[in-house]
DNA sequence: TAAATAATTTAGCTAAGGCTAAAAAAAAGT
DNA sequence: ACTTTTTTTTAGCCTTAGCTAAATTATTTA
């Protein structure tokens, strides 16, 4: 059995892969400020999980996980992403909680445990913020969406996937009606960085931030 | 926060302290034994959790929760129950493999699942096995009942509780159609610490060894 | 009561996974 | 090209919670 650590490096370190800029590389300082250790411990535990051939480490260039590495990171996030989802539906969690319980729960749950509740979600395919759930086999879908921030004046969308980086920040998106599944749509966009004026549902007007809308991925329907 | 280990040394220190045989110490190669670790790691435990005042330890005698250890493992004990009957009831897991499964979460979930789980179960006061549920405030039932084992011939029962040390036991009680509130009675007993002859529902006559009779509890009728 | 046995404790080791402080390597600024 | 700054690594330490082996204390038996 993986530690518990070991588990959290490597789902850490294929969601940094797979993230918004996937040619910046992963590189020791950037794991250890994303799970809140010195980099000095980061190089510690890299060290070893290179010699479990879980990953390869070029010095001073950062990271990479082989296929044994990537294929645990991706159960784990499997196992966290079920968890969240069965926390949301069956236990009517806010989706702002789910992320905090979920990391602790990913853990401690048996193959079994992981089976019962992807049993009674209906083999979800994707999670309560919308990412994709990876398979049991360790495939996982490519959903490539748009930004809100980058959405085109006047161009109707839904919000498909949120950031779930921040509790704050999704406690913010709820409360003013920012959901999966809501309409919006762009009426304008203020000068210098400014907030976008936003039409949610065909209804309310807010003006949102750039910073949340960033955080937010649309598809455009027509 | 208290370390996996410490909550675990803590429940099985009180569930020592009320089992059975309410006279006998609770001394370190029990909890040793229990634990499945060695008595010089016990020794060591022990020395900690006295320190930190969850226990009194007379050296060579045996060891006496205080008021807070035994707070925490009430708990601790809340937690492994409700987890265990929320499993069985919500995820239909069967009850032989419940308390392997709950021994893991038990550590993992927060106050909040605990009381959306309690809330989700209606509030429930008997575990899966029929042991009590301590409160959240760490108040528990003394539920007294009777060893089918001791059963007297002839006189109707019903099943209340079954230990759930041996999952390998359990699933044979449930083969034999042994469950929390079946009927029982004892038709007649071999001699010599022989099996039972048990009538099971008013129906099913079967045999049943001592050593399995000794680990359900029933409540007589009528 | 003395010797043998059993239980407990002590001493010292190990592995994980953190930490700080210092050294080394790479990158950036002048 | 040479400092200066930043990043990474090394060295050495800490805590937790286990282990074995040896020493100590109780208990049992002859």
């Amino acid at each position: 059995m993986l530690s518990q650590a070991t588990e959290d490096y490597l789902k850490t370190i294929y969601k940094l892969q797979h993230s918004d800029n996937p040619k910046e590389r992963v590189t020791t300082s950037v794991i250890a400020a994303r799970l809140d250790v010195t980099a000095a411990s980061a190089t510690n535990m890299i060290k070893k999980l290179a010699e479990m051939n879980l990953l390869v480490h070029t010095p001073y260039q950062g990271v990479e996980l082989t296929l044994t590495g990537e294929k645990i990171a991706l159960e784990t996030i499997r196992h966290h992403r079920l968890i969240e989802l069965y926390l949301a539906q069956a236990l009517s969690y806010p989706w702002d909680q789910i992320d905090a319980e979920a990391d602790r729960l990913e853990h401690a749950i048996s193959e079994e445990f992981e089976d019962r509740i992807d049993k009674a979600l209906g083999y979800p395919t994707i999670g309560a913020h919308g990412e994709p759930i990876p398979t049991k086999q360790g495939e996982i879908e490519d959903l490539a969406y748009n930004r809100l921030s980058d959405l085109e004046i006047g161009c109707p969308a839904i919000i498909r996937r949120v950031s779930d980086r921040d509790p704050e920040m999704l406690r913010y998106m709820g409360s003013i009606g920012l959901h999966l599944g809501t309409y919006v749509e762009v009426n304008e966009r203020a000068p210098f960085s400014g907030p976008l004026q936003l039409r949610i549902n065909s209804d309310k007007v807010q003006s949102l931030g750039l910073e949340v809308a960033h955080n937010i991925f649309v598809d455009a329907v027509d």
